[in-house]
DNA sequence: ATAAAGTCTACTATTTCTATATACTTTGTA
DNA sequence: TACAAAGTATATAGAAATAGTAGACTTTAT
């Protein structure tokens, strides 16, 4: 599963993707918006802002940015950035490989061979969907569902 | 991440598979040949029995063994038994559904619509692999490394 | 009878996650 | 220039999940 800090990163970026190109969005803003814990969302927001995929503005009329265009912004680099698991054994992560404390042999095992075929699965998905995809995807549900 | 119990759980299997119709393996045997607390399996063990996956053998003699074929016996099964997930979002799983807390519209969240896609790329590899597929992909990485 | 195995339940320790608190810095504007 | 609006930074607390351990009990083969 996803950690919370990792989905409100991620409604968090969606929200400054429709926002894009124009003024800078409050933390309280976004926090109210989407429910997401005004505080957590500081921490989450520095983060982001201090790898480098938001910019920030302070006092009076500051807020948050996209650096980039949304479509720019991959779902992989949102996950590892707030530190989520892409792979689900250490063994198979590309950015957080760790030796299976248990494993006798990496090279032969078979557990972690299906593992690689799931991390592959996975990470094509989400290399391939950007911010500016999720927002798409969003209003094609919205408009489906409107008639 | 699997959680270690799940991962205990796929190696405990594959070593059971490779002995299917034999006599039963133990405990404290399975444990050593893979590095496992063997307290901890014990429990794993339980519970799969208890779920109908395994048959076990009390006294002399004793141990556990696969109830069915190893080509019979999937991984998603095995990750949904011990409590492992499948999807990366709670709103996203089929068999441990929960809303998200901060969501407002689930079926407009196109976050939830990009795990959809993710769990369904997932689920299609657990759900095409077999304990026996493992053993197999072992066999192949052992012997491409022998010659 | 005894020893070898599994069964069952409870407990503890550790870690990770989530959230909050507090004090500080920068910037716009009245 | 004071003040308020915003972000910055770090520490800490609380909660939940995970991992592992302990101990007493039951069944079965010899």
């Amino acid at each position: 599963m996803l950690s919370k800090k990792t989905r409100y990163a991620l409604k968090a970026l969606v929200v400054l993707g429709k926002h894009f190109g124009q003024a800078p969005l409050q933390i309280s803003r976004i926090a109210a918006e989407e429910n997401i814990p005004k505080k957590f969302l500081e921490q989450i927001l520095l983060d982001l802002r201090n790898s480098g995929i938001l910019f920030s503005k302070k006092g009076s009329g500051g807020g948050y940015g996209l650096v980039k265009d949304p479509a720019e912004i991959f779902l992989v680099q949102v996950l590892r950035l707030t530190g989520g698991p892409v792979a689900l054994l250490p063994c198979v992560s590309l950015n957080f490989y760790q030796k299976c404390d248990e494993c006798i042999n990496e090279g032969t095992c078979g557990v972690r061979d299906v593992f690689l075929d799931v991390r592959n699965a996975t990470l094509k998905v989400l290399s391939e969907t950007s911010i500016a995809d999720i927002i798409k995807r969003e209003s094609i549900l919205t408009n489906s569902v409107g008639g």
